[in-house]
DNA sequence: ATAAAAACAGTAATCATTACTATTTTCAAA
DNA sequence: TTTGAAAATAGTAATGATTACTGTTTTTAT
């Protein structure tokens, strides 16, 4: 419906997101993207997220810590959080789309879909615990 | 830790956010506590759910909305979202704790629980839709 | 009774995000 | 190739949720 046009900064945006695996927040792509392109204002980082976002190019991550988080990688896949240090991971497992029909079991609605988060201690903040 | 002494006000606002079940915000409880304590302040209701969420006698909820939820029913159970009119409800499910153990498989550090938020269209919103 | 700890009301401050505005860029059609 | 309307921008102001601060009041163990 809104015509999209060609933006250098939404593009520097993308391409910074896709070098990065660990779903940084908009302030940070905000600091990198500014190396290339040192005149983007903040709201354009904002603006073109939600645009990229709500083009299926990108995915907004709500992990709970009050800012949102990106991801360039919008194939179905798991996050983790690190409770101690915030840090967002990636997480090798099957979908579990099944549980969608677990939840329409009962339900009077319509179910379209469902967005899980796990939590724990990652593995950098384990080891800082152990006393050798 | 925190010796916990007894105030008035969290008691009304954990009164009233029993009486409710569809997991109201900080503001709502506040306008809601305002009619049995009308001094109490908002930032009192905010450090009051703070409080008894972390002595695990209510749930905060991130819905992904932009403002927390409350519930006083802290047995295990998952919630819808509308994606519509943003209301927020109780599942009828049994707990898919096993879904630990599958992300868990493949992953170098501790997992400890997640947070599954279902998203739709409610039974409400379903009917407005209906052209008969 | 008393006094230290906890909680309070009221208000100011913070932080993430969105809105506004005047200017610049994109791009399709002339 | 111009041209002009739509989209995007930089910069800044505003918003909204939440937290922090401060002087006063409550709680509660002694």
């Amino acid at each position: 419906m809104t015509a999209r046009k060609y933006s250098r900064q939404r593009e520097l945006i993308k391409e910074f997101l896709m070098t990065r695996k660990d779903h940084p927040t908009a302030d940070v792509i905000y600091q990198n993207v500014r190396n290339e392109n040192p005149n983007i204002s903040l709201g354009t980082v904002y603006r073109n997220l939600t645009l990229l976002s709500e083009d299926g190019e990108i995915n907004r991550l709500n992990v709970g810590d009050g800012t949102d988080h990106f991801d360039a990688d919008t194939s179905p896949h798991y996050h983790f959080v690190c409770t101690e240090c915030g840090s967002v991971i990636d997480l090798e497992m099957d979908s579990i789309e099944s549980i969608n029909s677990a939840a329409a079991a009962n339900f009077d609605g319509r179910i379209e879909g469902h967005r899980t988060y796990f939590y724990g201690t990652c593995r950098h903040c384990t080891r800082l615990h152990e006393h050798s």
